[in-house]
DNA sequence: GCACAACCTGAGGCGGTCCTCAAGTTTGTT
DNA sequence: AACAAACTTGAGGACCGCCTCAGGTTGTGC
C-alpha cells in the first residue's frame, strides 16, 4: 500500500490527482506507451512535477490500474452467485469487456512484464464449479486462463477500429474449446504456476 | 513483381541480398521494429545503402517475407493430401510454427497494418472440405481463422522465452473449439471479408 | 583504359522521448 | 508575518532512430 508518513501538501494532492486521472484516460485512448510529457501536459502539471510522484513509469501505470484488481474480484464474486458454466461464461465476457474498454488495461495484462493477474483465488473457485458441474473439461488448469486473455487481447486491438464487439465471437469459439463435450487430449503439459510467473515478469 | 528494367550493377546486387539476409535473420530475432542502423551495420553496408535498395521499412520488409507466399501454399497443399479434419490441424499448426521461429512473421501475420495473408483459396478448401466431412463446425468462415493467427500470435510471443511449444495448448484448447460435436451458437456475425481487409490495413 | 552512369558513404539535421536539477513558488507552522 | 520545508518549474543535456544529400568510389560498355 502507499500510506505515506506524512500526508501530502494539498496543490501536490491535486497535482497527482490530476496527473491520474489524465494518465488514465489517455492510456485507455492510446495505451501504456503515451509520451509521460503528454500526461504532464494534459493534466496541466510540468514534466518536473510528473517526475516528482512517479519516478518511473511503472509507478503511474500501478496507480493508474490499482481499482482494476477490485473490478475483477467484484465480477468474480457475481460470477460465483450464477449457475457454474454460465458463472465462468460471465467472467471472462466481463474481463474481456474491461479489456475492449480500455486500449491500457488491454496491453497491461496482455503484455508479458509488468502484469499481474487478479484475483486467483476466486478464479480457482469459479473454474472448479464447472469442472464438478462437468460443463468444463477436468485438464484445464488456472493457468490455461491466460490463454483466453493473451488470445483476445490480440483480436480485441485488432478490431476495435471495424467492430469493437467481434472479440465476442472469438471468446465464444475459445468457450466452446473449454466444454467438456469437445474435449480431445491436450498436448503439452499445463503451464506450472511457476512457469507462468515467469512469463508474466517477462523472464528472458 | 520486381522486375527491373536493368539487372543491378554487381556490386549493387551483392549488397542488396546481404541487406536482405541480415533484415531477415534480425526481423526473426528481434521483431519488425529493430533500428535500420543495426540491419545496414549488420549487412557491412551504409545506411545510405540500405535506403537506395528499401526507401521504406516495408519495402525491406515486403522483400524478407516473400518467400512466406509460398511456403504457407505448400503447406496448404499438403494439407488437402491428408484427411479433412487432420488437413486442418496440420495446416494451422504448420503456420503457428512459422510464427514461432520467426518473431517478424508473427507480427507481420497478427499486427493489423502491413499483414497479408496468403493463400485464400487453399484454405478455403481446407474448410470445405472439413465441413463436408462434418468435423468442422458449420458456422465458420475463412475469415474466422484469422482468430486463430491472432489468439496464438500473443501466446507465441508471451511464452516463447519461457516454454516454446507452449502455444500448442492453446492451439489444441482453440481447435476443439472449431469441432462441430462443440458447437454451440455464436454471437456476432462473422467478419464479412471487406471488413478483415480492413482490419489487415488497419483502418482507422 | 576512358568516361559516364550507377552506386556507396556517413556526417549531420530533424524530431521525438526521457530524465535532471538549480532556481523559483506555494503551503503549513509558529 | 516570517520562515522552513515541501513542492513546482522548464530549459536543457543525453539518447535514439529516421532520413538526406553532396561528394567520393566502383563497375560497365565502348
Amino acid at each position: 500500500m502507499t500510506t505515506r508518513a506524512r500526508p501530502l501538501r494539498k496543490d501536490a494532492r491535486r497535482n497527482r490527482d490530476r496527473l491520474v486521472e489524465s494518465a488514465r484516460a489517455l492510456f485507455a485512448r492510446q495505451g501504456l506507451d503515451v509520451a509521460l510529457e503528454e500526461i504532464a501536459r494534459a493534466a496541466g502539471v510540468s514534466i518536473g512535477t510528473l517526475y516528482n510522484h512517479f519516478p518511473r513509469r511503472a509507478d503511474l501505470v500501478e496507480e493508474v490500474f490499482a481499482d482494476r484488481v477490485d473490478t475483477v474480484a467484484r465480477i468474480a464474486e457475481h460470477a460465483l452467485t450464477l449457475e457454474p458454466w454460465p458463472g465462468l461464461v460471465h467472467f471472462l465476457e466481463r474481463v474481456c469487456e474491461l479489456q475492449a474498454a480500455d486500449r491500457g488495461y488491454n496491453e497491461l495484462v496482455s503484455r508479458p512484464a509488468g502484469a499481474h493477474r487478479h484475483g486467483y483465488e476466486l478464479m480457482s473457485r469459479i473454474l472448479a464449479r464447472a469442472k464438478e458441474d462437468g460443463a468444463l473439461r477436468a485438464d484445464i488448469t488456472l493457468e490455461d486462463m491466460a490463454f483466453v486473455t493473451w488470445g483476445t487481447s490480440r483480436t480485441v486491438e485488432a478490431v476495435g477500429a471495424v467492430r469493437p464487439e467481434l472479440w465476442r465471437r472469438h471468446l465464444a469459439i475459445l468457450l466452446d474449446g473449454l466444454r467438456a463435450d469437445a474435449a480431445h487430449p491436450l498436448p503439452e503439459p499445463p503451464m506450472r504456476p511457476e512457469e507462468l510467473a515467469r512469463v508474466l515478469r517477462g523472464d528472458c
